[in-house]
DNA sequence: GTCGTCCCGGGTTCC
DNA sequence: CCGGGACGAC
């Protein structure tokens, strides 16, 4: 079973009781070497439910899971594979009670984070010294380190509303019965310190293995410690090139301080790189290598020659989209290339947009890793509100949230009197509420006071739905329909309410799921702590294969035969904003590093582009390409100066450029991946002339203006080429520019409505 | 009490 | 470009 190992792989999976620390380079297989280690001790006798391996993503633990599944059946179950919040959320739902945290605590989400922040602010009358946004960064940054937020001085004359307002927001909290992100892992250190279940917790694993280790943060480090240091059967793996999360608090020098701290450590190395071609491991090496802070490896790999990378510089965002989906296309139409091998990459989820829609119009299906996704969407989270609130009446934020929603009449007047009953009385909202209702207190009466009897009568409804002993399931389908939620949206016709009212059949479908999963053990509690800790998209099961998109954070770990780098521009990759407490040079070295994930993705092909011109914020925005393109030597990356360039002349580096041998042109691979750099005009210029659709008014290329002119010129009776279905005649044209349309008769397939830019006259 | 309109601001990245 | 909050009109 670990016949293919290398050596090191070996030793590492091998290794005995005692710290490790394996430092691998991109590629190099560590995420199999974490999984046969697991096997490996588990088939020494260690009892699954011993072993708790940490993954930096739910998704990596998804992963994992499946793998050690296929080597080791069921028992990878009883194991504890997670992230370091899910595992905390875990621990604290056993311990938790014995530090105070109640049992049926609930995890914020940042957005429920700013609006508390939000009303303390306004409250305190400071909401117009600073945003909540500016606060929540100050509370993290403390709490990432393991310090008390009020006692962090910067100078800065935000310290005394931090100084103050914290501990009313930690005081909010628990009386919410209520968690954030960064209070997970923190409540779990002071578990670990308490007389009774801090043994207990240093015990219960005899092996700590993690994953993904340069990322940790100093909470996440002193975690580590506390559960590993009774047995120090510990295993950290990690590569400090792949330090992506500077912003989050991670602290890459928690892979040298471990060396310090385990002065025994065994260290192993791994440099052989299996992933990808040495063209694409040279230009990211190249990039990489010009970041200072770092400790230098030398990563090899046997695989020899491979493409040149890819470029293509479009117009504007949407020429770039449609580029990179017209190149998806012809690989999987012409070459044997699935959509599950290719992957789009970008730094933001704003560019996902006009990629996500060029992908529908060439007919392909993109799956969209992260991002704002399903559970953001505000529909769901009024739902989850009330599941909440219903699991949960201390939830204050949730009953406001769901009070008037949908829109039940009962406006900000009615609530404020909750307001006060619930302060007098120390209740929270939804017990003051009831007896508003029942007594009349706080001044509410007639109308008020009947709608929010409705209110108070919907909850209790739907309690007793739950102890009747639903499913969850059926309880968020009674949700749906007792609030009216269903009613309403399907008595709008618009496009939107169809969408909300499809969202909240998928949040049905999660909860049907969850309930078979966990056969009919789960409560709401649960799906809830499921809904917190899973990135949108974590759980997609594919219906169809789709080509993944996601942000380059979103990727790590992850590989594939083909990725597009999209929107290598300055400013957007690297990503030039100015922060106040940032260094900007550390900021640089970080998207640096971003920038070697991102390469290092690609096994066989690997295409950059970038637009010329973005909108942004209904802005149009001119782009200058990014400044990591030139620290990719020329032999890797064939691409047109800068600099107009005159074929055949001088001492530029084309000369160097990509040998012909390397370049594969194996029949109909059409003009994707490589093409010998010293024709005539590059292919990527050539291109563009059929995928961009927008130029943008200032660009004066006149051959694109030519091409144009020609689109308008093809009618009946041309003879014309294209990309997917061939070559076929033209019967019909309609429309100009860029929207003419054609319906072409293709011998083979029948006649097709297309859009006269994607053909070419034969 | 709601609903429409206008204005403002949006932190890139994730658990 | 978008959504949320503030404000004024019913």
């Amino acid at each position: 079973m670990r016949g293919s190992l290398n050596e090191r792989q070996r030793l590492a999976v091998e290794h005995g009781d005692g710290p490790l620390l394996v430092l691998s380079g991109a590629g190099t297989g560590k995420t199999r070497v974490l999984v046969h280690r697991i096997a490996t001790l588990i088939e020494h006798g260690v009892a699954p439910w011993e072993i708790l391996a940490v993954t930096f993503t739910n998704k990596a633990a998804q992963e994992m899971r499946e793998r050690l599944r296929q080597l080791l059946g069921d028992r990878v179950s009883p194991m504890w594979i997670g992230t370091f919040h899910a595992t905390c959320a875990r621990l604290l739902r056993r311990w938790g009670e014995a530090i105070d945290v109640p049992r049926d605590f609930q995890i914020l989400d940042t957005d429920d984070q700013l609006k508390v922040i939000g009303k303390l602010l306004k409250e305190d009358g400071s909401d117009e010294a600073c945003s909540p946004r500016t606060l929540l960064t100050r509370f993290d940054r403390a709490k990432n380190r393991g310090e008390d937020p009020t006692t962090v001085h910067t100078g800065q004359y935000l310290d005394d509303i931090v100084a103050r307002l914290y501990p009313k927001y930690a005081e909010r909290l628990r009386k919410e019965h209520a968690v954030d992100f960064n209070d997970l892992l923190l409540h779990v250190l002071r578990l670990a310190e308490h007389p009774e279940v801090g043994p207990r917790l240093a015990t219960q694993f005899r092996h700590v293995l993690v994953d993904e280790f340069q990322d940790t943060n100093r909470v996440q480090y002193r975690l580590v410690m506390h559960l590993a240091h009774a047995t120090r059967n510990v295993t950290v793996v990690g590569d400090d090139d792949q330090s992506i999360y500077g912003w989050r608090g991670a602290e890459p020098r928690n892979m040298f301080d471990f060396e310090r701290d385990f002065p025994d450590v065994t260290v192993i190395r791994l440099e052989q790189n299996y992933r990808s071609t040495s063209i694409i491991l040279d230009a990211a090496n190249a990039v990489i290598a010009r970041n200072r802070e770092r400790h230098a490896k030398s990563l090899w790999t046997e695989r020899g020659g491979g493409d040149p990378l890819g470029w293509h510089e479009a117009g504007d965002e949407r020429g770039e989209a449609s580029f990179i989906a017209g190149e998806i296309r012809k690989m999987i139409d012409h070459e044997d290339v699935s959509p599950r091998d290719v992957a789009i990459l970008y730094r933001t989820h704003a560019q996902s947009r006009a990629l996500e829609d060029q992908l529908r119009r060439f007919g392909l299906h993109p799956e969209i890793v992260g991002g704002l996704g399903f559970y953001e969407r505000k529909e769901v989270k009024d739902v989850v509100a009330y599941l909440r609130l219903l699991t949960n009446p201390a939830s204050d934020i949730s009953f406001e949230r769901v009070v008037n929603t949908p829109s039940r009449g009962i406006g900000d007047v009615t609530v404020d009197k909750v307001r006060v009953v619930a302060r007098e009385r120390e209740l929270p909202l939804v017990e003051a509420a009831r007896i508003a209702v029942r007594e009349g207190a706080g001044g509410l009466a007639g109308a008020a006071r009947k709608k929010l009897a409705g209110f108070v009568d919907l909850l209790d409804g739907l309690t007793a739905v739950i102890a009747a002993g639903a499913s969850v399931a059926e309880l968020v389908i009674q949700v749906v329909e007792r609030s009216r939620y269903r009613e309403i949206l399907e008595a709008d016709k618009s496009e939107e309410a169809r969408g909300r009212l499809g969202n909240l059949a998928e949040l049905v479908t999660v909860a049907a799921d969850y309930d078979d999963e966990v056969g009919g053990e789960g409560d709401v509690l649960g799906l809830l702590e499921r809904l917190a800790l899973t990135a949108p998209g974590d759980d997609t099961r594919d219906d169809q294969p789709r080509v993944r998109m996601t942000t380059v954070h979103a990727a790590k770990g992850l590989e594939f035969p083909v990725v597009f780098l999209a929107g290598m521009e300055d400013g957007l990759f690297p990503s030039l904003r100015e922060r106040e407490d940032q260094d900007q040079d550390a900021a640089m070295e970080e998207e640096r590093r971003l920038a070697y994930v991102a390469m290092t993705r690609a096994k066989d092909r690997l295409i950059l582009s970038a637009a010329r011109t973005r909108r942004t914020w209904g802005e149009i925005r001119m782009q200058v390409v990014s400044r990591f393109l030139d620290d990719i030597p020329p032999a890797c990356l064939p691409r047109p100066s800068r600099k107009p360039v005159h074929v055949g002349g001088g001492a530029d580096w084309r000369r160097v450029t990509a040998p012909t041998s390397s370049t594969v042109s194996s029949p109909g691979r059409g003009r994707a991946g490589a093409r010998p750099a010293h024709r005539g005009t590059s292919w990527d210029e050539h291109d563009q002339r059929s995928y961009d659709d927008d130029e943008p008014s200032f660009d004066l290329d006149g051959d694109r203006d030519r091409a144009k002119v020609r689109e308008d010129r093809i009618g009946p009776g041309a003879s014309v080429v294209h990309g997917q279905f061939g070559s076929g005649r033209v019967v019909d044209a309609s429309g100009q520019g860029k929207d003419r349309k054609l319906v072409i008769d293709f011998p083979e397939i029948g006649q097709k409505t297309v859009l006269a830019r994607f053909v070419t006259v034969a």
